[in-house]
DNA sequence: AAATTATTGTGTTTTTTTTTACAATAATGT
DNA sequence: ACATTATTGTAAAAAAAAACACAATAATTT
């Protein structure tokens, strides 16, 4: 768990989702290039990703889904579980408590922080409180707030935060986090910019890698209901 | 605005945010070594993506964060500017409608389909549509879909989708979009990922390239307010 | 006006990542 | 049981990305 490449890393949740995916459409055994395809990598890429947690696979056959899944939920997400705290009730706050549950998965949103009086209380079993309140109801185990306010205070409140010890921000807001001690790490979300990544993918042409292998993904179109 | 490496297309979107972050901040110049620290990058990968736009800056003195802005808005943002439908007015659905109002920036929701009939009409100044009218209503410019409808159905709908043109997928449902045609580019947006990637790069050791100029970035804090 | 400092743009080197290539192995068909 | 096919894991090569190094140039200081 210590020599593995930056990308190897990156990719490592992503594994996690594809994974999670496969073994919902009922499938028991994947094969690299399955992975790979579903990740827009090569599958050699992936062997490698997965050589680093181990020899995993079975030759000739492929990777079995629930043992892989298991190999990274006990090796990869426990040493990265954390107590998360949101900040900010709003559309975007409530879609992220109820987004899918990741309790399970990554961390667990211990504790809510908001301005609006009529919404404190609790939401989805997790205790609301004033945004006035950070200092003395931010648990102290949390070490990572997403940020789901308004512009003109997400510095402030992150400032705040981090003055507590608050080290990863996910910045929903679409205000800028300026402030930053050292160590501290944010993430924006920028639906700008996800868009214009995801226009620049599309218009790209198709690298056709390999030989002249390039595969149709289209499936018979079932339309059930 | 052909031979651009693809790792540096993919960070143009972000140097649009920063120099935003900029401007809003009154900067009327800055540094390439500014730029990276925002982005976390070197500086001279600052420089060597700005050069595929062509001499931009001004020795000794660096940029001027307007011209830098123009240049991409004119030149990178254009080619990539594009209509978006939006399915699902739920919670997710409303907060990226309101998100940042990106109209101006990358392209622009022109629809909206819902299942719940009470929300039918109009949210926001764009027209909602009942989902069961996607081949009736959908916009024949859309090229681009955000998703935010629940994850039993959005197979189905981003399925009927392709079928009409549509070719991203912007994919903020817990569901998977299985069936994909060739062509078609799917954004996963996936909370628990994002979170790990920004646990993982929290924990990551700092990179202390350059010689020993690890930097504190920390501003005196003022308690505006 | 010369020296100093700051900073770009880019050729070159280094590092990182991906791809190719293939031996090893496992199942399946003949 | 032998050939065929599928697929892993990894060494080696190739490609891509990042960092180094520095000439060129612009402002500022002395």
């Amino acid at each position: 768990m210590e020599n593995i490449p930056h990308t190897t890393r990156e990719r490592y949740p992503h594994y996690i989702r594809v994974l999670r995916a496969f073994k919902s459409r009922g499938k028991f055994s994947v094969t690299s290039h399955e992975i790979a395809k579903e990740m827009n990598i090569g599958d050699t890429s992936v062997r490698r990703d997965l050589s680093f947690l181990g020899k995993l696979g079975r030759q000739g056959l492929g990777y079995d889904v629930d043992y892989l899944l298991n190999k990274f939920m006990n090796e990869v997400v426990p040493n990265e579980r954390e107590d998360i705290v949101l900040c900010g009730l709003g559309n975007m706050g409530k879609a992220l408590v109820k987004y899918n549950g990741f309790a399970d998965k990554t961390g667990e949103i211990v504790a809510i922080f908001e301005a609006n009086p009529y919404l404190l209380g609790e939401f989805d079993g997790i205790p609301v409180y004033h945004i006035k309140e950070i200092s003395k109801k931010l648990p102290k185990e949390a070490k990572i707030a997403i940020m789901a306010i308004p512009k003109d205070v997400v510095n402030d409140v992150a400032v705040e935060l981090m003055q507590k010890g608050i080290k990863t921000f996910i910045n929903f807001s679409d205000g800028e986090i300026r402030t930053k001690s050292k160590g501290v790490v944010v993430k924006k979300f920028d639906l700008v910019s996800m868009i214009q990544e995801a226009i620049y993918t599309s218009k790209e042409q198709p690298k056709v890698r390999h030989k002249e292998e390039v595969e149709e993904t289209i499936e018979p179109v079932e339309n059930k209901g």
